[in-house]
DNA sequence: GTATTTTTGGCATTAGATTCCAAAATTCAT
DNA sequence: ATGAATTTTGGAATCTAATGCCAAAAATAC
């Protein structure tokens, strides 16, 4: 694992500036951040390459898109030798309504976020994608009704 | 409620190039989706303006912004008055360490995804910013282990 | 306090975004 | 089907941003 360097008070006001917006010009950023455009854009890439930044994307309206129901499904496995686990895991990366699939304490081994277009989608998911499995103890379904926050922007950091 | 017009699939196939590059030039984007240019700015520029592309944003390594530690918090409020159920969701749109607060079906009515820097510093979200809302029945915590999968993109949409 | 190292800012160059318009494709009415 | 109306596309010119280079400034170490 890449050992990325201590991110100073300047990385971290361009990361809050790329998370409020991730298509900002270097100009704009750079402005925003009280640096001139070379050093911002060397800090930035700096940041790309030693894996504070990960990626970019774009964040898309589910409805129009066509998959408004997003479903947050709670996994138990039976049980969690090597096989169990590592085949779980391997097509919870392959089954592309899986969006994110967290290993948790607690109650459920797993939560998952899933995007499917409706509720027959989505028992098409649950029998044709999870059952097939194998080796699942549990699984508790819940419906997102409405989204009250959503925000990439972390919390100021003093440390 | 602005109503998006249907997207058709070339703009599915613009929204999930941007899905997995946020930060994609517009000249790489329309080759990516057997476009010329400046039609493909054009749609983008649609999606942007009607609501179906909400924003951009990057991905950042919680650990080496100095947040290491992620928390799933499910909430269920004591009665559900419109004054209670208001004064949360302003509080959890309120409070930065909160990324993320969706409403739920099942028997939790709030999902929470939260970051942290540590232990000490969960307990304190909980002790100086959940309790002090009041109105709260139960808070059952989950921290974040690890994570099988994380992506932006949207399965493909045959519709 | 000076030498060393790191970071910055400005400039020239290269690449990309944006706009406009004519051509092509699609849709619609008949 | 056929032609008119509408929508979408592609290319060229222009404007804006990204990139690389180097000297100056700042921070750090000795």
């Amino acid at each position: 694992m890449p050992k990325i360097p201590q991110l100073d008070a300047l990385d971290r006001k361009i990361i809050r500036a790329l998370q409020r917006n991730g298509r900002i010009t270097n100009l704009e950023l750079a402005a925003e951040v009280n640096l001139s455009p070379s050093p911002c854009l060397r800090r930035l890439r700096n940041l790309e390459n030693n894996g504070a930044i990960t990626g970019y994307s774009v964040d898309v309206n589910t409805k129009a898109y066509g998959l408004p129901v997003t479903v947050m499904v709670r996994i138990s496995l039976e049980k969690h030798t090597e096989d169990v686990v590592v085949r779980f895991e391997e097509r919870m990366k392959a089954i592309p309504e899986v969006l994110e699939c967290f290993v948790m304490t607690g109650l459920s081994d797993y939560l998952l976020r899933v995007v499917v277009s409706d509720l027959e989608d989505y028992e098409r998911f649950v029998r044709d994608r999870l059952h097939p499995i194998g080796g699942i103890s549990s699984i508790d379904t819940s419906f997102v009704y409405g989204v009250v926050k959503r925000t990439h922007v972390f919390p100021e950091f003093h440390g």
